[in-house]
DNA sequence: CTGAAAGCGCTAACAA
DNA sequence: TTGTTAGCGCTTTCAG
């Protein structure tokens, strides 16, 4: 620290009480005579008193502070999901008090968590040994939107399976027939299973989908707009598309408008997200929100929990998404 | 911290060495007899020791972190800009061996400064008094992506005047003279900058710039969208576009590409940020790249100086940007 | 309600 | 090359 060395204890002379009263005016213990407390604080004030975090972390055996990592794979950082995470848990720790050490890894090297008393994984993609050195350590650890089901690990997570359905579900209310989906990529856990749980609503309720309806996009918008290229080529065009993330939808209304086609009067296109890039576009788009920022809240108060060991067990959470109704979806026109 | 308490003392008694000789091994002093050192190592293994970063911080009278401080108005998280700060503070920060405490302000709260050996601002948006509190406190700051010139502050920004300029020099040199820009939001540094290197540089070698010819947007597509629209509808089209963004750029495309004309063959189009998303529209936007990782890097080395006093007075340095030739410009077609 | 004193775990003179 | 020892600044029994 830079600063000059001011301690509890020039407080304490200053104030003519113990190193001790002023520790307990630090840290709000009510047990302080007013006349005492009002002192210190003068001190405190006068002496633009700052206690040293450390001094306070090592006598309480703490560290205060919990690691974010992220996996940082070129266009994570791009997506508005990343975004929401790190301010949802940057807002949560303040609420906690708790110092957010932000991290983004490549998967290889084992994060450090000597620094931290608890860990957030912001999904695991290729880094799921850095958890499994966390935990062997002995560090308290969540996984953040990814469902591990075979672990006995702490996780909050999006329900994207019911994402995917209650789009299904919205589209074939509308009398949609012939609905076509750009999945994101299927080796994700969040494209496999939105993908999962549209196609399982239409297979009980619409006699399935049909191949030629469905493309595997990877959440990039040059992906979605082949896709899209490639549905207009179709004899019986969809009137109505799902893509799995809002970039992806609002490439396709992108390609559909600059081919002359209405939207949603000829075909309805619903996203997922809730980006706020909905709103910008020529239609305002209809798609899924998924509560990312109170999934973060969400995931450091269990954290926090596990540090101060009120959990039993591990606990694993599930927030459900919903539909945000726009301009982009309307009944199939005659 | 939950680990189990083994301490550098317990290694020492392992090792059969003094507490002394571990902290050698530990922060790689070399003067450690390989024997020793042999036995020190085994001894951190076998127990998994892990050092015990506060003290280790009390002691050495460092924290071992830098702050990194974002304003937290609506839109920022959602511009490459921000995300790409962050990834380059953390970059740097872990070569430096420095925790990066993130925290998103509303510009309200003086932010805490115990637990950080200096700050970095991104930016300074209706949040200046936190900057001053902090360095009142005497905590080293510095500011990145701002000029402040009128103070004795550390800053590393980007060159947005010249980044105007070589645009306009650019859209000139292929023989443009019919020039529209659509700015950044004008009380913003960055739009402000951009605008007026674009405007002077045209004043002298283009005759200037009409005013039909200047709209000032807000960074956000639908002021592109707006704007965009509105430079169709004059007289004279312009044959070439500058917008202050790359978003607004390609939202300005989209609606060219809707009204039916080519890109670039009727209107050149030309952005500013370098953002992934330039490639994955229907052409590939040719644009500005600021180098803002770099910037980010850049801050942190020098803040990493100020705080162990190894500049002299404060350091101001500004990047220059430059252009990225892709398919978005052209002559303008007779 | 207050204070003395024993640590928290580690670093860094200083001696040897 | 090694070890002794005095802190770093704060919290927290434990007596009073």
């Amino acid at each position: 620290m830079p600063k000059k060395k001011i301690s509890i204890e020039d407080v304490a002379q200053r104030a003519k009480v113990s190193i001790t009263t002023v520790s307990r005016v630090i840290n709000n213990v009510p047990t302080v005579s007013d006349k005492n407390r009002a002192k210190v604080e003068e001190a405190i004030a006068a002496l633009k008193f700052k206690p040293n975090v450390s001094a306070q972390r090592l006598a309480r055996g703490v560290n205060n502070a919990i690691g974010l990592v992220m996996p940082g794979y070129p266009g994570i950082f791009h997506s508005y999901y990343a975004i929401e995470l790190i301010r949802g848990v940057g807002h949560a720790c303040e609420t906690h008090r708790m110092d957010m050490v932000f991290h983004i890894t490549d998967g290889n090297n084992p994060i450090n968590s000597n620094n931290v008393d608890g860990i957030i994984f912001a999904d695991i993609i290729e880094n799921r040994k850095q958890v499994d050195a966390a935990m062997a350590g002995g560090t308290p650890v969540l996984i953040i939107n990814n469902r591990v089901d075979d672990m006995e690990i702490n996780y909050v997570a999006i329900d994207n399976f019911e994402g995917g359905r209650i789009v299904a579900e919205y589209l074939t209310g509308f009398g949609h027939e012939r609905i076509a989906t750009i999945t994101g990529k299927l080796t994700t856990q969040s494209g496999h299973h939105r993908f999962e749980g549209f196609k399982q609503y239409l297979e009980s309720h619409n006699g399935g989908i049909p191949p030629q309806y469905v493309i595997e996009g990877d959440y990039s918008r040059r992906s979605a707009r082949l896709a899209a290229e490639d549905f207009l080529k179709l004899d019986e065009r969809p009137t109505a598309i799902f893509a799995a993330s809002d970039d992806m939808a609002l490439e396709a209304i992108a390609v559909l408008l600059e081919k002359g086609l209405r939207v949603p009067e000829d075909i309805s296109v619903i996203g997922f997200d809730d980006n706020p890039a909905c709103l910008f576009g020529p239609v305002a788009l209809t798609t899924v929100r998924q509560p990312l920022f109170q999934m973060a809240e969400q995931a450091v108060k269990v954290l926090v929990d596990a540090i101060n060991k009120k959990n039993e067990g591990h606990v694993q959470q599930v927030l459900t998404p919903e539909i945000v109704v726009r301009e982009t979806c309307c009944p199939p026109q005659k």
